[in-house]
DNA sequence: CCACGACGCTAGTACGTGCTAGTGGCCTGG
DNA sequence: CCAGGCCACTAGCACGTACTAGCGTCGTGG
């Protein structure tokens, strides 16, 4: 209920909390921030949170992190490519459960051309997550704004965050076709945005099981839903003898079913197609797309807390995500 | 090429910078901000500027931020509902626009029951800006960290922010299914996130049109794409002798599509669908969806031109939307 | 020759919080 | 009765930048 003093125009400090209270202002922090160490009267104490809680106090953020060199914020990179159904529930679930944890997630989009300073310079992070490696340049301006936790670790070379599983699903993939008896592969993917180096860890994936299964090569292909490449790639698999596409995602895997569709080939006795994270376009496409579930949830809540811990100093030597892919059967196989 | 002194462990700040050029501290800042009102010789401006670029010299953030009272942040309040399609193109440009001015954009999706405080406390943003209005207790949060300008303006009743049209797409998918001469509408929407106040306005904009068209009432009905709702939807519509369906976006549109084809009702004979987005799947869904297409980028343009202009207090008196709503005819009508 | 203004720059304070060093008072053990 | 330690609290510095007041110098007009 805090009754906020609205009539001052000047934002409540720890001083005026301070005045309030009889105390001085540093016995204002030490009651606020709970220090350890430090031993304060039940009385004083009362008195501050009272008078705290009655002016509407705020700590100023700024100032704390200026004073700290903490900022209690948890900075996500994002690729400029779209963030898929399933990534969004896999951050929302890292949010809530940094959130828990006192830190709070922001999410940025790299903006290649960006007139201003990237995020991690305004915002001062205590470390960056990106799903990417970083370049050089970006890994510099981190660093010069005093970001010692940035990752994937730049020293190592780790292309892909693993806190996000990559070749589950493709191996996943490529098996359930293999079931269906279907031996000649091929992989999809869009071609709009431009083909990030997950498409190429999945495709990378895929082929490496299909090699092991014994397998012709998997070749990738990528189409846009949007002009007629979708049909020439359809059209291409079905001279070439493809009897099983393995989708990027979901949406590439419509396009894929759509265009085979309107072009006469049957979906699934001549051309089986499995998408990746069982969006909710899966379900309602017509036919239903087979493709590949994630507990994105559980994924999400496993990288909250590998930053937490990174974030705090103490990593987790052996650390691995917590991985599992399940297929769901539907009519596009 | 921004050659850090990673040597020195301490991050540097501006007397650094200062003591290599020669000058004071001040001097830094005058040169760095290009202060107005205040002279500096060539020589000097030179010097300054060798030398921030040499040892790689980032201001700190806070610091400015707690010195100068302004973060350079506009926070873009996002509602629980998940982020369609059309409004992250929306978003993208709007950033990008921003981005030019100065400013950075930072997306905060609200958490009902959040530990730690939210995210406007941690940043402090110069402005703050909600698809949806605040609630009090928010508007009370905000002033007591400073915040002044607050949009939607709680002090007048806009319960939804103007920057995003919402009456033009339902009001050109009404009379886009009463051209093709169906009469008896109904309007759909997804149960499963909250129906928002945006499917409530979508709606009434839906409603409102029929009724000026001297259409029977438009009713509203949730669905659920995963369970058997659409199809119960689905008959009890072509039981009351409904032919078009009005969806809130194209997925819902698809799910309503997907359950009427399930069901064995003719998709356009039968029942007329129309989606709102344009999004990829209703060029991939088979019928492909009829829909409605806004020009989001340009709506993000202005939002972001009315952000600067809030955010630097000169807000236009009669600032509109530029509004442009356009129809694309595909199969599913 | 001097008053005066403009130029180019510096010293120093304010911003609000975290946190260390220190300071009385009280209690206890010898 | 006193030394010593703990309790409860305060004074004050540090964080790094923005910005005001002021100071010396130089040129110029009277």
């Amino acid at each position: 209920m805090a009754v906020s003093e609205a009539t001052a125009k000047r934002r409540v400090t720890a001083t005026d909390v301070a005045a309030v209270a009889g105390v001085s202002r540093a016995t204002v922090g030490f009651v606020l921030n709970r220090t350890r160490g430090q031993t304060i009267s039940e009385g004083t104490r009362e008195r501050v949170l009272e008078a705290a809680l009655r002016l509407g106090y705020r700590p100023n953020s700024a100032a704390q992190a200026l004073a700290s060199g903490r900022s209690r914020i948890v900075l996500f990179v994002l690729p400029d490519w779209p963030v898929e159904y399933s990534f969004r529930i896999y951050l929302d679930e890292a949010s809530r459960v940094l959130d828990e944890a006192g830190y709070s997630l922001v999410t940025y989009t790299r903006r290649p051309h960006g007139e201003t300073r990237p995020l991690w310079e305004l915002l001062t992070p205590d470390s960056v997550f990106g799903f990417t490696s970083f370049s050089p340049d970006e890994i510099a301006s981190m660093r010069g704004c005093g970001i010692r936790r940035i990752f994937p670790d730049p020293a190592r070379q780790e292309p892909l965050d693993l806190s996000l599983a990559v070749s589950a699903g493709p191996r996943l993939q490529v098996e359930h076709l293999y079931e269906h008896g279907r031996r000649q592969l091929a992989y999809a993917a869009f071609a709009d945005p431009l083909p990030s180096s997950l498409v190429q860890a999945r495709h990378d994936a895929a082929r490496e099981r299909a090699h092991s299964l014994d397998l012709p090569p998997v070749d990738i292909r990528y189409i846009d839903y949007r002009d007629g490449s979708a049909d020439d790639a359809v059209r291409a698999w079905h001279g070439a003898g493809v009897t099983g596409v393995v989708a990027f995602n979901d949406d590439v895997a419509a396009a894929v079913v759509s265009a085979a569709i309107r072009i006469g080939i049957r979906i699934p006795d001549d051309l089986a197609v499995i998408g990746h994270d069982d969006s909710p376009i899966a379900t309602m496409f017509v036919p239903a797309l087979s493709t590949v579930r994630f507990d994105t949830a559980t994924l999400g809540r496993g990288f909250a807390e590998y930053a937490i811990n990174q974030t705090e100093g103490r990593p987790l030597p052996d650390w691995r995500p917590p991985v599992s892919a399940i297929l769901v059967r539907r009519e596009s196989t």
